[in-house]
RNA sequence: GACCCCAUCGUCUAGCGGUUAGGACAUCACCCUUUCACGGUGGUAACACGAGUUCGAUUCUCGUUGGGGUCGCCA
């Protein structure tokens, strides 16, 4: 069976990981199944609108790979897919569901607070019974012909228990006292999302509705209004949702990191989507690395989990890591640059700096703090130069530096390997051990004791003329 | 408070009556090595609790505890 599968985000300014989740998994199921996948903007709260939101909403899926069959931008079938831009179909339906008996017009105001407060002075909010529910039809319809402001509120007159069946949470026993009769068409002639999305999903022949699993106990609900237009409701399939820690969802609000927050810090769009992919879903063996098409090839709705997830960036740094070390050179090289703008100014063999960076940063953000020491020589204490491992200290590092700068100024080919296998011999000549050698170089060039990069990496990413420089500028401080 | 849902290493998870409870991240140790990292090898680490069903429960049932969700003219 084809699916069809909808991603309806409102457009609230920006895509958190929680719902680019819930969107891969409505995208698989679609092309899992060789269906379609839809995108439907949900803006039926002018309230909450945010300029240009939906472009993010594009651009996020876009760079992830996740295309859409239909939608706002490219149309379809089943159009428009924008609900501000439906508002009198639903109108339409939902006075058409009054006169199924399926919902009802109400005129009481606004807020109608009823509640009562428990021993602990909590507020408890006790069911809403609504006085309208009992008005004849004709008497609402001369109200509102009389210009009376009005919603039309869902009718739930049913006894006994509900039953529907979940995907993954299995079968599910509501019982109909314990259902309120929402809003389901506002007062400004907009439908609330209990009820466009049911319209909406008839209407554009979704066959599987993915979405938060704080939806569980409104579905009955959403069942009773598809019941009394005598449409077949879709296939649910709740998931749970993505958590910051075991108490809290990931929200932007705590000032979690939303898909625009990853890719800002050097985290590739394909290492974000196939950690998240995981967080709630596993092909049942050990494989851990997919690439989306593979994920189309293999996910099924079976495999997903009903427990949340909390969504650990430590994982996610590793998966990122192992996304960058597949990259090819010239790839990394490509995605590097711009961060290399960001942070050196300085003439330096970027080429060099990529090949020595590739294998040891895990998110791009970290080029920074490894390349700093490249940009400006930093200060340090010529203790550095004392290391029992290495067989050096002060002295050891003047007399090797010496013999060191005598060699480089005579290195013809300045790259990684020559400086390497000249050192070497050098060493062996004087019968000093490697490391004699090359960790007072690296000191002399980076200030550091450990570096992205061994010495002779480092001076082939300096060049010749810097590198000779530095290790002046060595000298004179160990000889000060 | 009522109703619904959830519960395996610190984290993501495998397990669908009988397993030395497996993998991954993290962590620790060692190896490799011009430091760091990468890579490799190995280690520490989990079935929330209590009843029941059963020859046998991590697995099935019930309860307890803990956590989450819903109870909006937000989605």
């Amino acid at each position: 069976m084809k699916a069809r599968t909808r991603f309806a985000p409102s457009p609230t300014g920006y895509m958190h990981i929680g719902n680019l989740r819930t969107a891969l998994y409505e995208y698989l199921i679609a092309k899992s199944s060789g269906g379609s996948f839809l995108l439907r903007i949900e803006d039926t709260d002018q309230k909450r609108y945010v300029q240009g939101a939906t472009d993010i909403i594009y651009s996020t899926l876009k760079t992830v790979g996740m295309n859409w069959d239909e939608g706002p931008d490219i149309g379809g079938a089943y159009g428009p897919y924008v609900q501000s831009e439906r508002k009198s179909i639903y109108a339409e339906y939902a006075h058409k569901l009054v006169e199924l008996g399926g919902a009802h017009y109400c005129f009481c105001a606004q807020k109608e607070e009823a509640e009562n407060n428990d021993d602990d002075n909590n507020v408890i909010p006790i069911k809403f019974q609504d006085p309208c529910k009992q008005m004849p039809l004709n008497e609402a319809r001369a109200k509102i012909a009389a210009g009376q402001p009005y919603v039309i509120r869902q009718t739930i007159n049913k006894k006994g228990k509900s039953h529907f069946h979940d995907e993954v949470y299995g079968d599910i026993e509501i019982d109909y006292d314990d259902l309120d009769e929402g809003v389901l068409l506002k007062t400004d002639g907009f439908p609330t999302y209990n009820f466009a999305n049911v319209i909406d999903d008839h209407l554009m022949a979704i066959t599987h509705v993915v979405r938060g699993n704080e939806y569980i106990s409104s579905t009955p609900k959403y069942n009773l209004i598809y019941e009394a237009f005598g449409w077949t409701p879709p296939v649910y399939v709740h998931v749970p949702p993505v958590m910051k820690d075991a108490q809290h969802k990931l929200s932007k609000r705590n000032g979690d990191a939303s898909f625009q927050d990853l890719t800002a810090k050097g985290y590739l769009p394909e290492a974000i989507l196939n950690y998240i992919a995981l967080l709630g879903w596993n092909p049942g063996d050990d494989q851990e690395i997919f690439s989306l098409s593979e994920l189309e090839k293999i996910f099924s709705i079976s495999r997903l989990n009903k427990s949340p997830a909390i969504f650990d960036i430590i994982k996610l740094t590793w998966m990122n890591g192992c996304y960058i070390r597949s990259l090819t050179a010239d790839e990394f090289h490509k995605i590097a640059l711009p961060w290399y703008n960001k942070c050196i100014t300085r003439k330096l063999n970027l080429e060099n700096l990529s090949k020595v960076l590739q294998p040891r940063v895990e998110t791009f953000a970290d080029i920074i703090p490894q390349t700093d020491f490249l940009e400006k020589m930093p200060e340090y204490d010529i203790s550095l130069y004392e290391n029992k491992k290495m067989k050096t200290d002060t002295d050891v590092a003047k007399q090797t530096l010496k013999l060191t700068i005598q060699l480089l100024s005579d290195v013809k080919d300045w790259n990684n390997e020559n400086l390497f296998a000249a050192l070497k011999e050098l060493a062996a000549i004087h019968e000093l051990k490697n490391g004699q050698i090359l960790y007072p170089l690296r000191i002399a060039l980076s200030g550091k004791e450990t570096t992205a990069g061994g010495a002779t990496e480092i001076a082939s990413i300096l060049g010749k003329e810097e590198t000779i420089f530095r290790i002046k500028e060595a000298l004179k401080k160990l000889e000060a």
